[in-house]
DNA sequence: ATAGGGTTAG
């Protein structure tokens, strides 16, 4: 080959020796063979190659092995390199066998060094892997830049910020390769991995040479931090902004709570001509489940169906748009989201069970589990959660004990304390405080918020203020700053007329500086806008109308039986105030703005940042029988479908 | 060959 190469290697060959045209010819007819031949050389390095990406034990990679000998590539540095790579995977010792295989190439490159030095490294051999390192640069291979952004890889694997910082030091004294691309971006995430942002923004800045991955490696790492505008800073400066950092920014947006930015990043991402990929539409689907509002979601389904990413073949994006869908409060959207699905995952299986229980309908929740560990899709610790979940709330205390205790048995899945906290809900909730309460103190972790929360809030249900009390001590330890607990508490106090107890869990509150959130109601309009009601304003310009629907419709729900349930007002006033200040609720503004402005037949959608109250809950009920429609309510915990008279969650919330 | 992704209960 290198013979053929010289003979027309020059154009002067070519031109200016007209007799070597002929000698011209006869080589390309020699070489196409020769080409032949390496691209068959070629496909069988990558069938190889392919073949030991399948391989997950040692036999068969063995076979494979076999086989690269027999079809004489047991010189072949780049099947061999993969070779040392899936035997490191499945962590077979680096000794004897990888180390052999390295040993027989004659000529190793450096791609097979690194290989063999990551894999000492990542087995806990460092000496060795140091060593070889030194012996590589002996026999004057490299250190080439992919060795070093190997060895900061594997640092970053195993969490090792001190070896990278040695390893640091070496790419300086070693010369030029601080300033090298690559390993300057795989040491930025390194340090970012370890939790070093600030040494990661250093070598950033000191880098004589970046791009984008550089630019994008940092915008994730303060992104992550919840820093967006450390990220926004960086990424409003980065010259060149492509699909994988526009996507570092509508996620981080979306993962730090803030869904209206990311959805206006995702905009200018399109007004700039950058296409979308499924990476994006995932990060703009979860803002969107944020929101919770219906036109939103309606508007990214369409956009991914468009752009080719539908659920129906992506199974990531149909996942979201699962979770999406239930989050809007329109799980009907999300099943048959989920029945045109190609492919099911336990992410798909997951959310929709989740959905289902979020949404009441815990007995189809129960029964899709059941009809997923039927196929070869098997649950996880988040599908556990939901499945406890929908037995919770249902009550179906039995069913509930079964599933915890085949998690392990069955599945393998160890109990987390999330579990525990599910099944304390579950006992609680039926009713079974002591052992709830037992199960708590006796679980093999330390219980966390969740678990005293779910009984804290089961006290109230059952109005066990003594429980409740013991509950809340632990939560303000654990909690001194989450103010729903104290409002929990105090509320509980209130409904057995505890004005004392009352008083002095205010007082707690007011030492620590503590403020009620105010209660928050909102809709969505028919353009999508969104309508706002604060417990006892009547700001809103239509306040007047609002005000004479809620009595209306007061006046109609008393003739149908309905009486208000005055403990719902945790304050120690007359009869006759505690009925006004009922009727202030946010959600019972919404409720009568809903009357006015929505269509008949039109389901009235309502979200809310509380919990909604028990008189609240009564009246919803009521109102859905007399109006006739649907209403949907979401508070801060779940969702609540009124139909008839009846709510989805069995009053039991 | 170094950058971006989905489900979590009170």
């Amino acid at each position: 080959m290198a013979v053929l190469g010289s003979k027309f290697s020059t154009a002067s060959s070519l031109f200016f020796v007209p007799n070597q045209f002929t000698q011209q010819l006869k080589a390309a007819e020699a070489v196409v063979p020769l080409y032949e031949l390496r691209q068959q050389k070629k496909l069988l390095e990558s069938q190889l190659i392919s073949s030991l990406d399948g391989c997950n034990n040692l036999l068969q990679i063995k076979q494979v092995h076999a086989n690269v000998i027999r079809k004489g590539l047991d010189q072949c540095c780049y099947v061999l390199t993969k070779l040392i790579r899936v035997l490191t995977k499945i962590n077979v010792p680096m000794d004897p066998y990888p180390r052999l295989v390295f040993e027989q190439v004659k000529y190793k490159n450096p791609f097979l060094w690194t290989a063999l030095i990551r894999g000492y490294f990542l087995q806990g051999s460092l000496r060795e892997s140091i060593s070889l390192y030194g012996s590589m640069r002996r026999e004057g291979i490299g250190p080439v830049s992919f060795t070093f952004s190997a060895l900061f890889k594997a640092c970053s694997e195993v969490l090792d910020v001190c070896l990278g910082r040695q390893l640091h030091a070496q790419t300086i004294l070693v010369g030029g390769f601080a300033s090298d691309l690559y390993v300057g971006n795989t040491m930025i995430d390194m340090y970012v991995r370890c939790g070093s942002l600030d040494c990661g923004r250093k070598v950033f800045d000191e880098m004589p040479e970046r791009d984008v991955i550089s630019w994008t490696e940092l915008i994730v790492a303060y992104a992550k931090k919840g820093d967006m505008k450390s990220a926004s800073r960086l990424f409003d400066g980065l010259p060149l902004k492509d699909k994988v950092a526009w996507t570092a920014m509508v996620t981080g947006y979306t993962q730090n709570a803030k869904p209206r930015e990311a959805i206006e990043y995702f905009e200018s991402m399109q007004n700039s001509g950058i296409e979308t990929d499924e990476v994006t539409l995932v990060g703009v689907i979860s803002a969107c489940a944020q929101l919770g509002a219906v036109k939103y979601a309606n508007w990214i389904r369409d956009i991914a169906e468009r752009s080719g990413f539908g659920p129906i073949n992506n199974v990531v994006v149909g996942s979201a748009l699962i979770d999406m869908y239930s989050k809007c409060g329109a799980i009907e959207d999300a099943y048959r989201v989920f029945e045109g699905m190609k492919e099911r995952n336990v992410f798909s299986y997951s959310s929709m069970i989740l959905g289902l229980a979020m949404h009441g309908r815990a007995h189809a929740a129960i029964q899709l589990f059941h009809d997923m560990v039927k196929t070869e899709t098997k649950p996880n610790r988040v599908t556990f959660i939901g499945v406890l979940t929908a037995c919770s709330h249902v009550g179906l205390v039995e069913q509930g004990r079964q599933l915890f205790a085949s998690m392990e048995k069955c599945y393998g899945i160890a109990p987390s304390a999330d579990h525990y906290a599910c099944m304390v809900d579950l006992l609680s909730r039926a009713g079974c405080l002591e052992e709830a309460l037992e199960l708590a103190q006796t679980m093999p972790m330390e219980p966390h918020g969740g678990v005293w929360g779910a009984i804290l809030g089961a006290c109230q249900i059952h109005r066990n203020p003594d429980i409740a009390q013991l509950a809340a001590n632990h939560l303000f330890e654990l909690e001194p700053h989450a103010i729903g607990n104290y409002i929990l508490l105090s509320n509980i106090y209130a409904s057995v007329g505890r004005w004392n107890n009352v008083l002095r869990v205010r007082k707690l509150m007011k030492e620590k500086g503590l403020k009620k959130n105010p209660g928050c109601s909102w809709m969505e309009g028919k353009k999508g806008e969104i309508h706002e009601f604060l417990a006892g304003d009547l700001t809103h310009p239509r306040s007047i109308e609002i005000k004479q629907a809620l009595q209306d419709l007061l006046d109609r729900l008393r003739a149908n039986g309905y009486q208000p349930n005055l403990s719902s007002v945790p304050y120690d006033v007359s009869d006759e105030e505690k009925n006004r200040i009922l009727m202030t609720h946010s959600e019972k503004l919404a409720l009568a703005f809903g009357v006015l402005t929505t269509s008949a037949g039109c389901t009235i959608r309502i979200m809310k940042n509380l919990r909604i109250c028990e008189d609240c809950h009564l009246f919803m009920c009521g109102a859905s029988e007399i109006i006739g429609r649907e209403i949907v309510v979401r508070d801060n915990m779940r969702f609540h479908h009124f139909r008839e008279g009846i709510c989805s969650c069995g009053n039991f919330w």
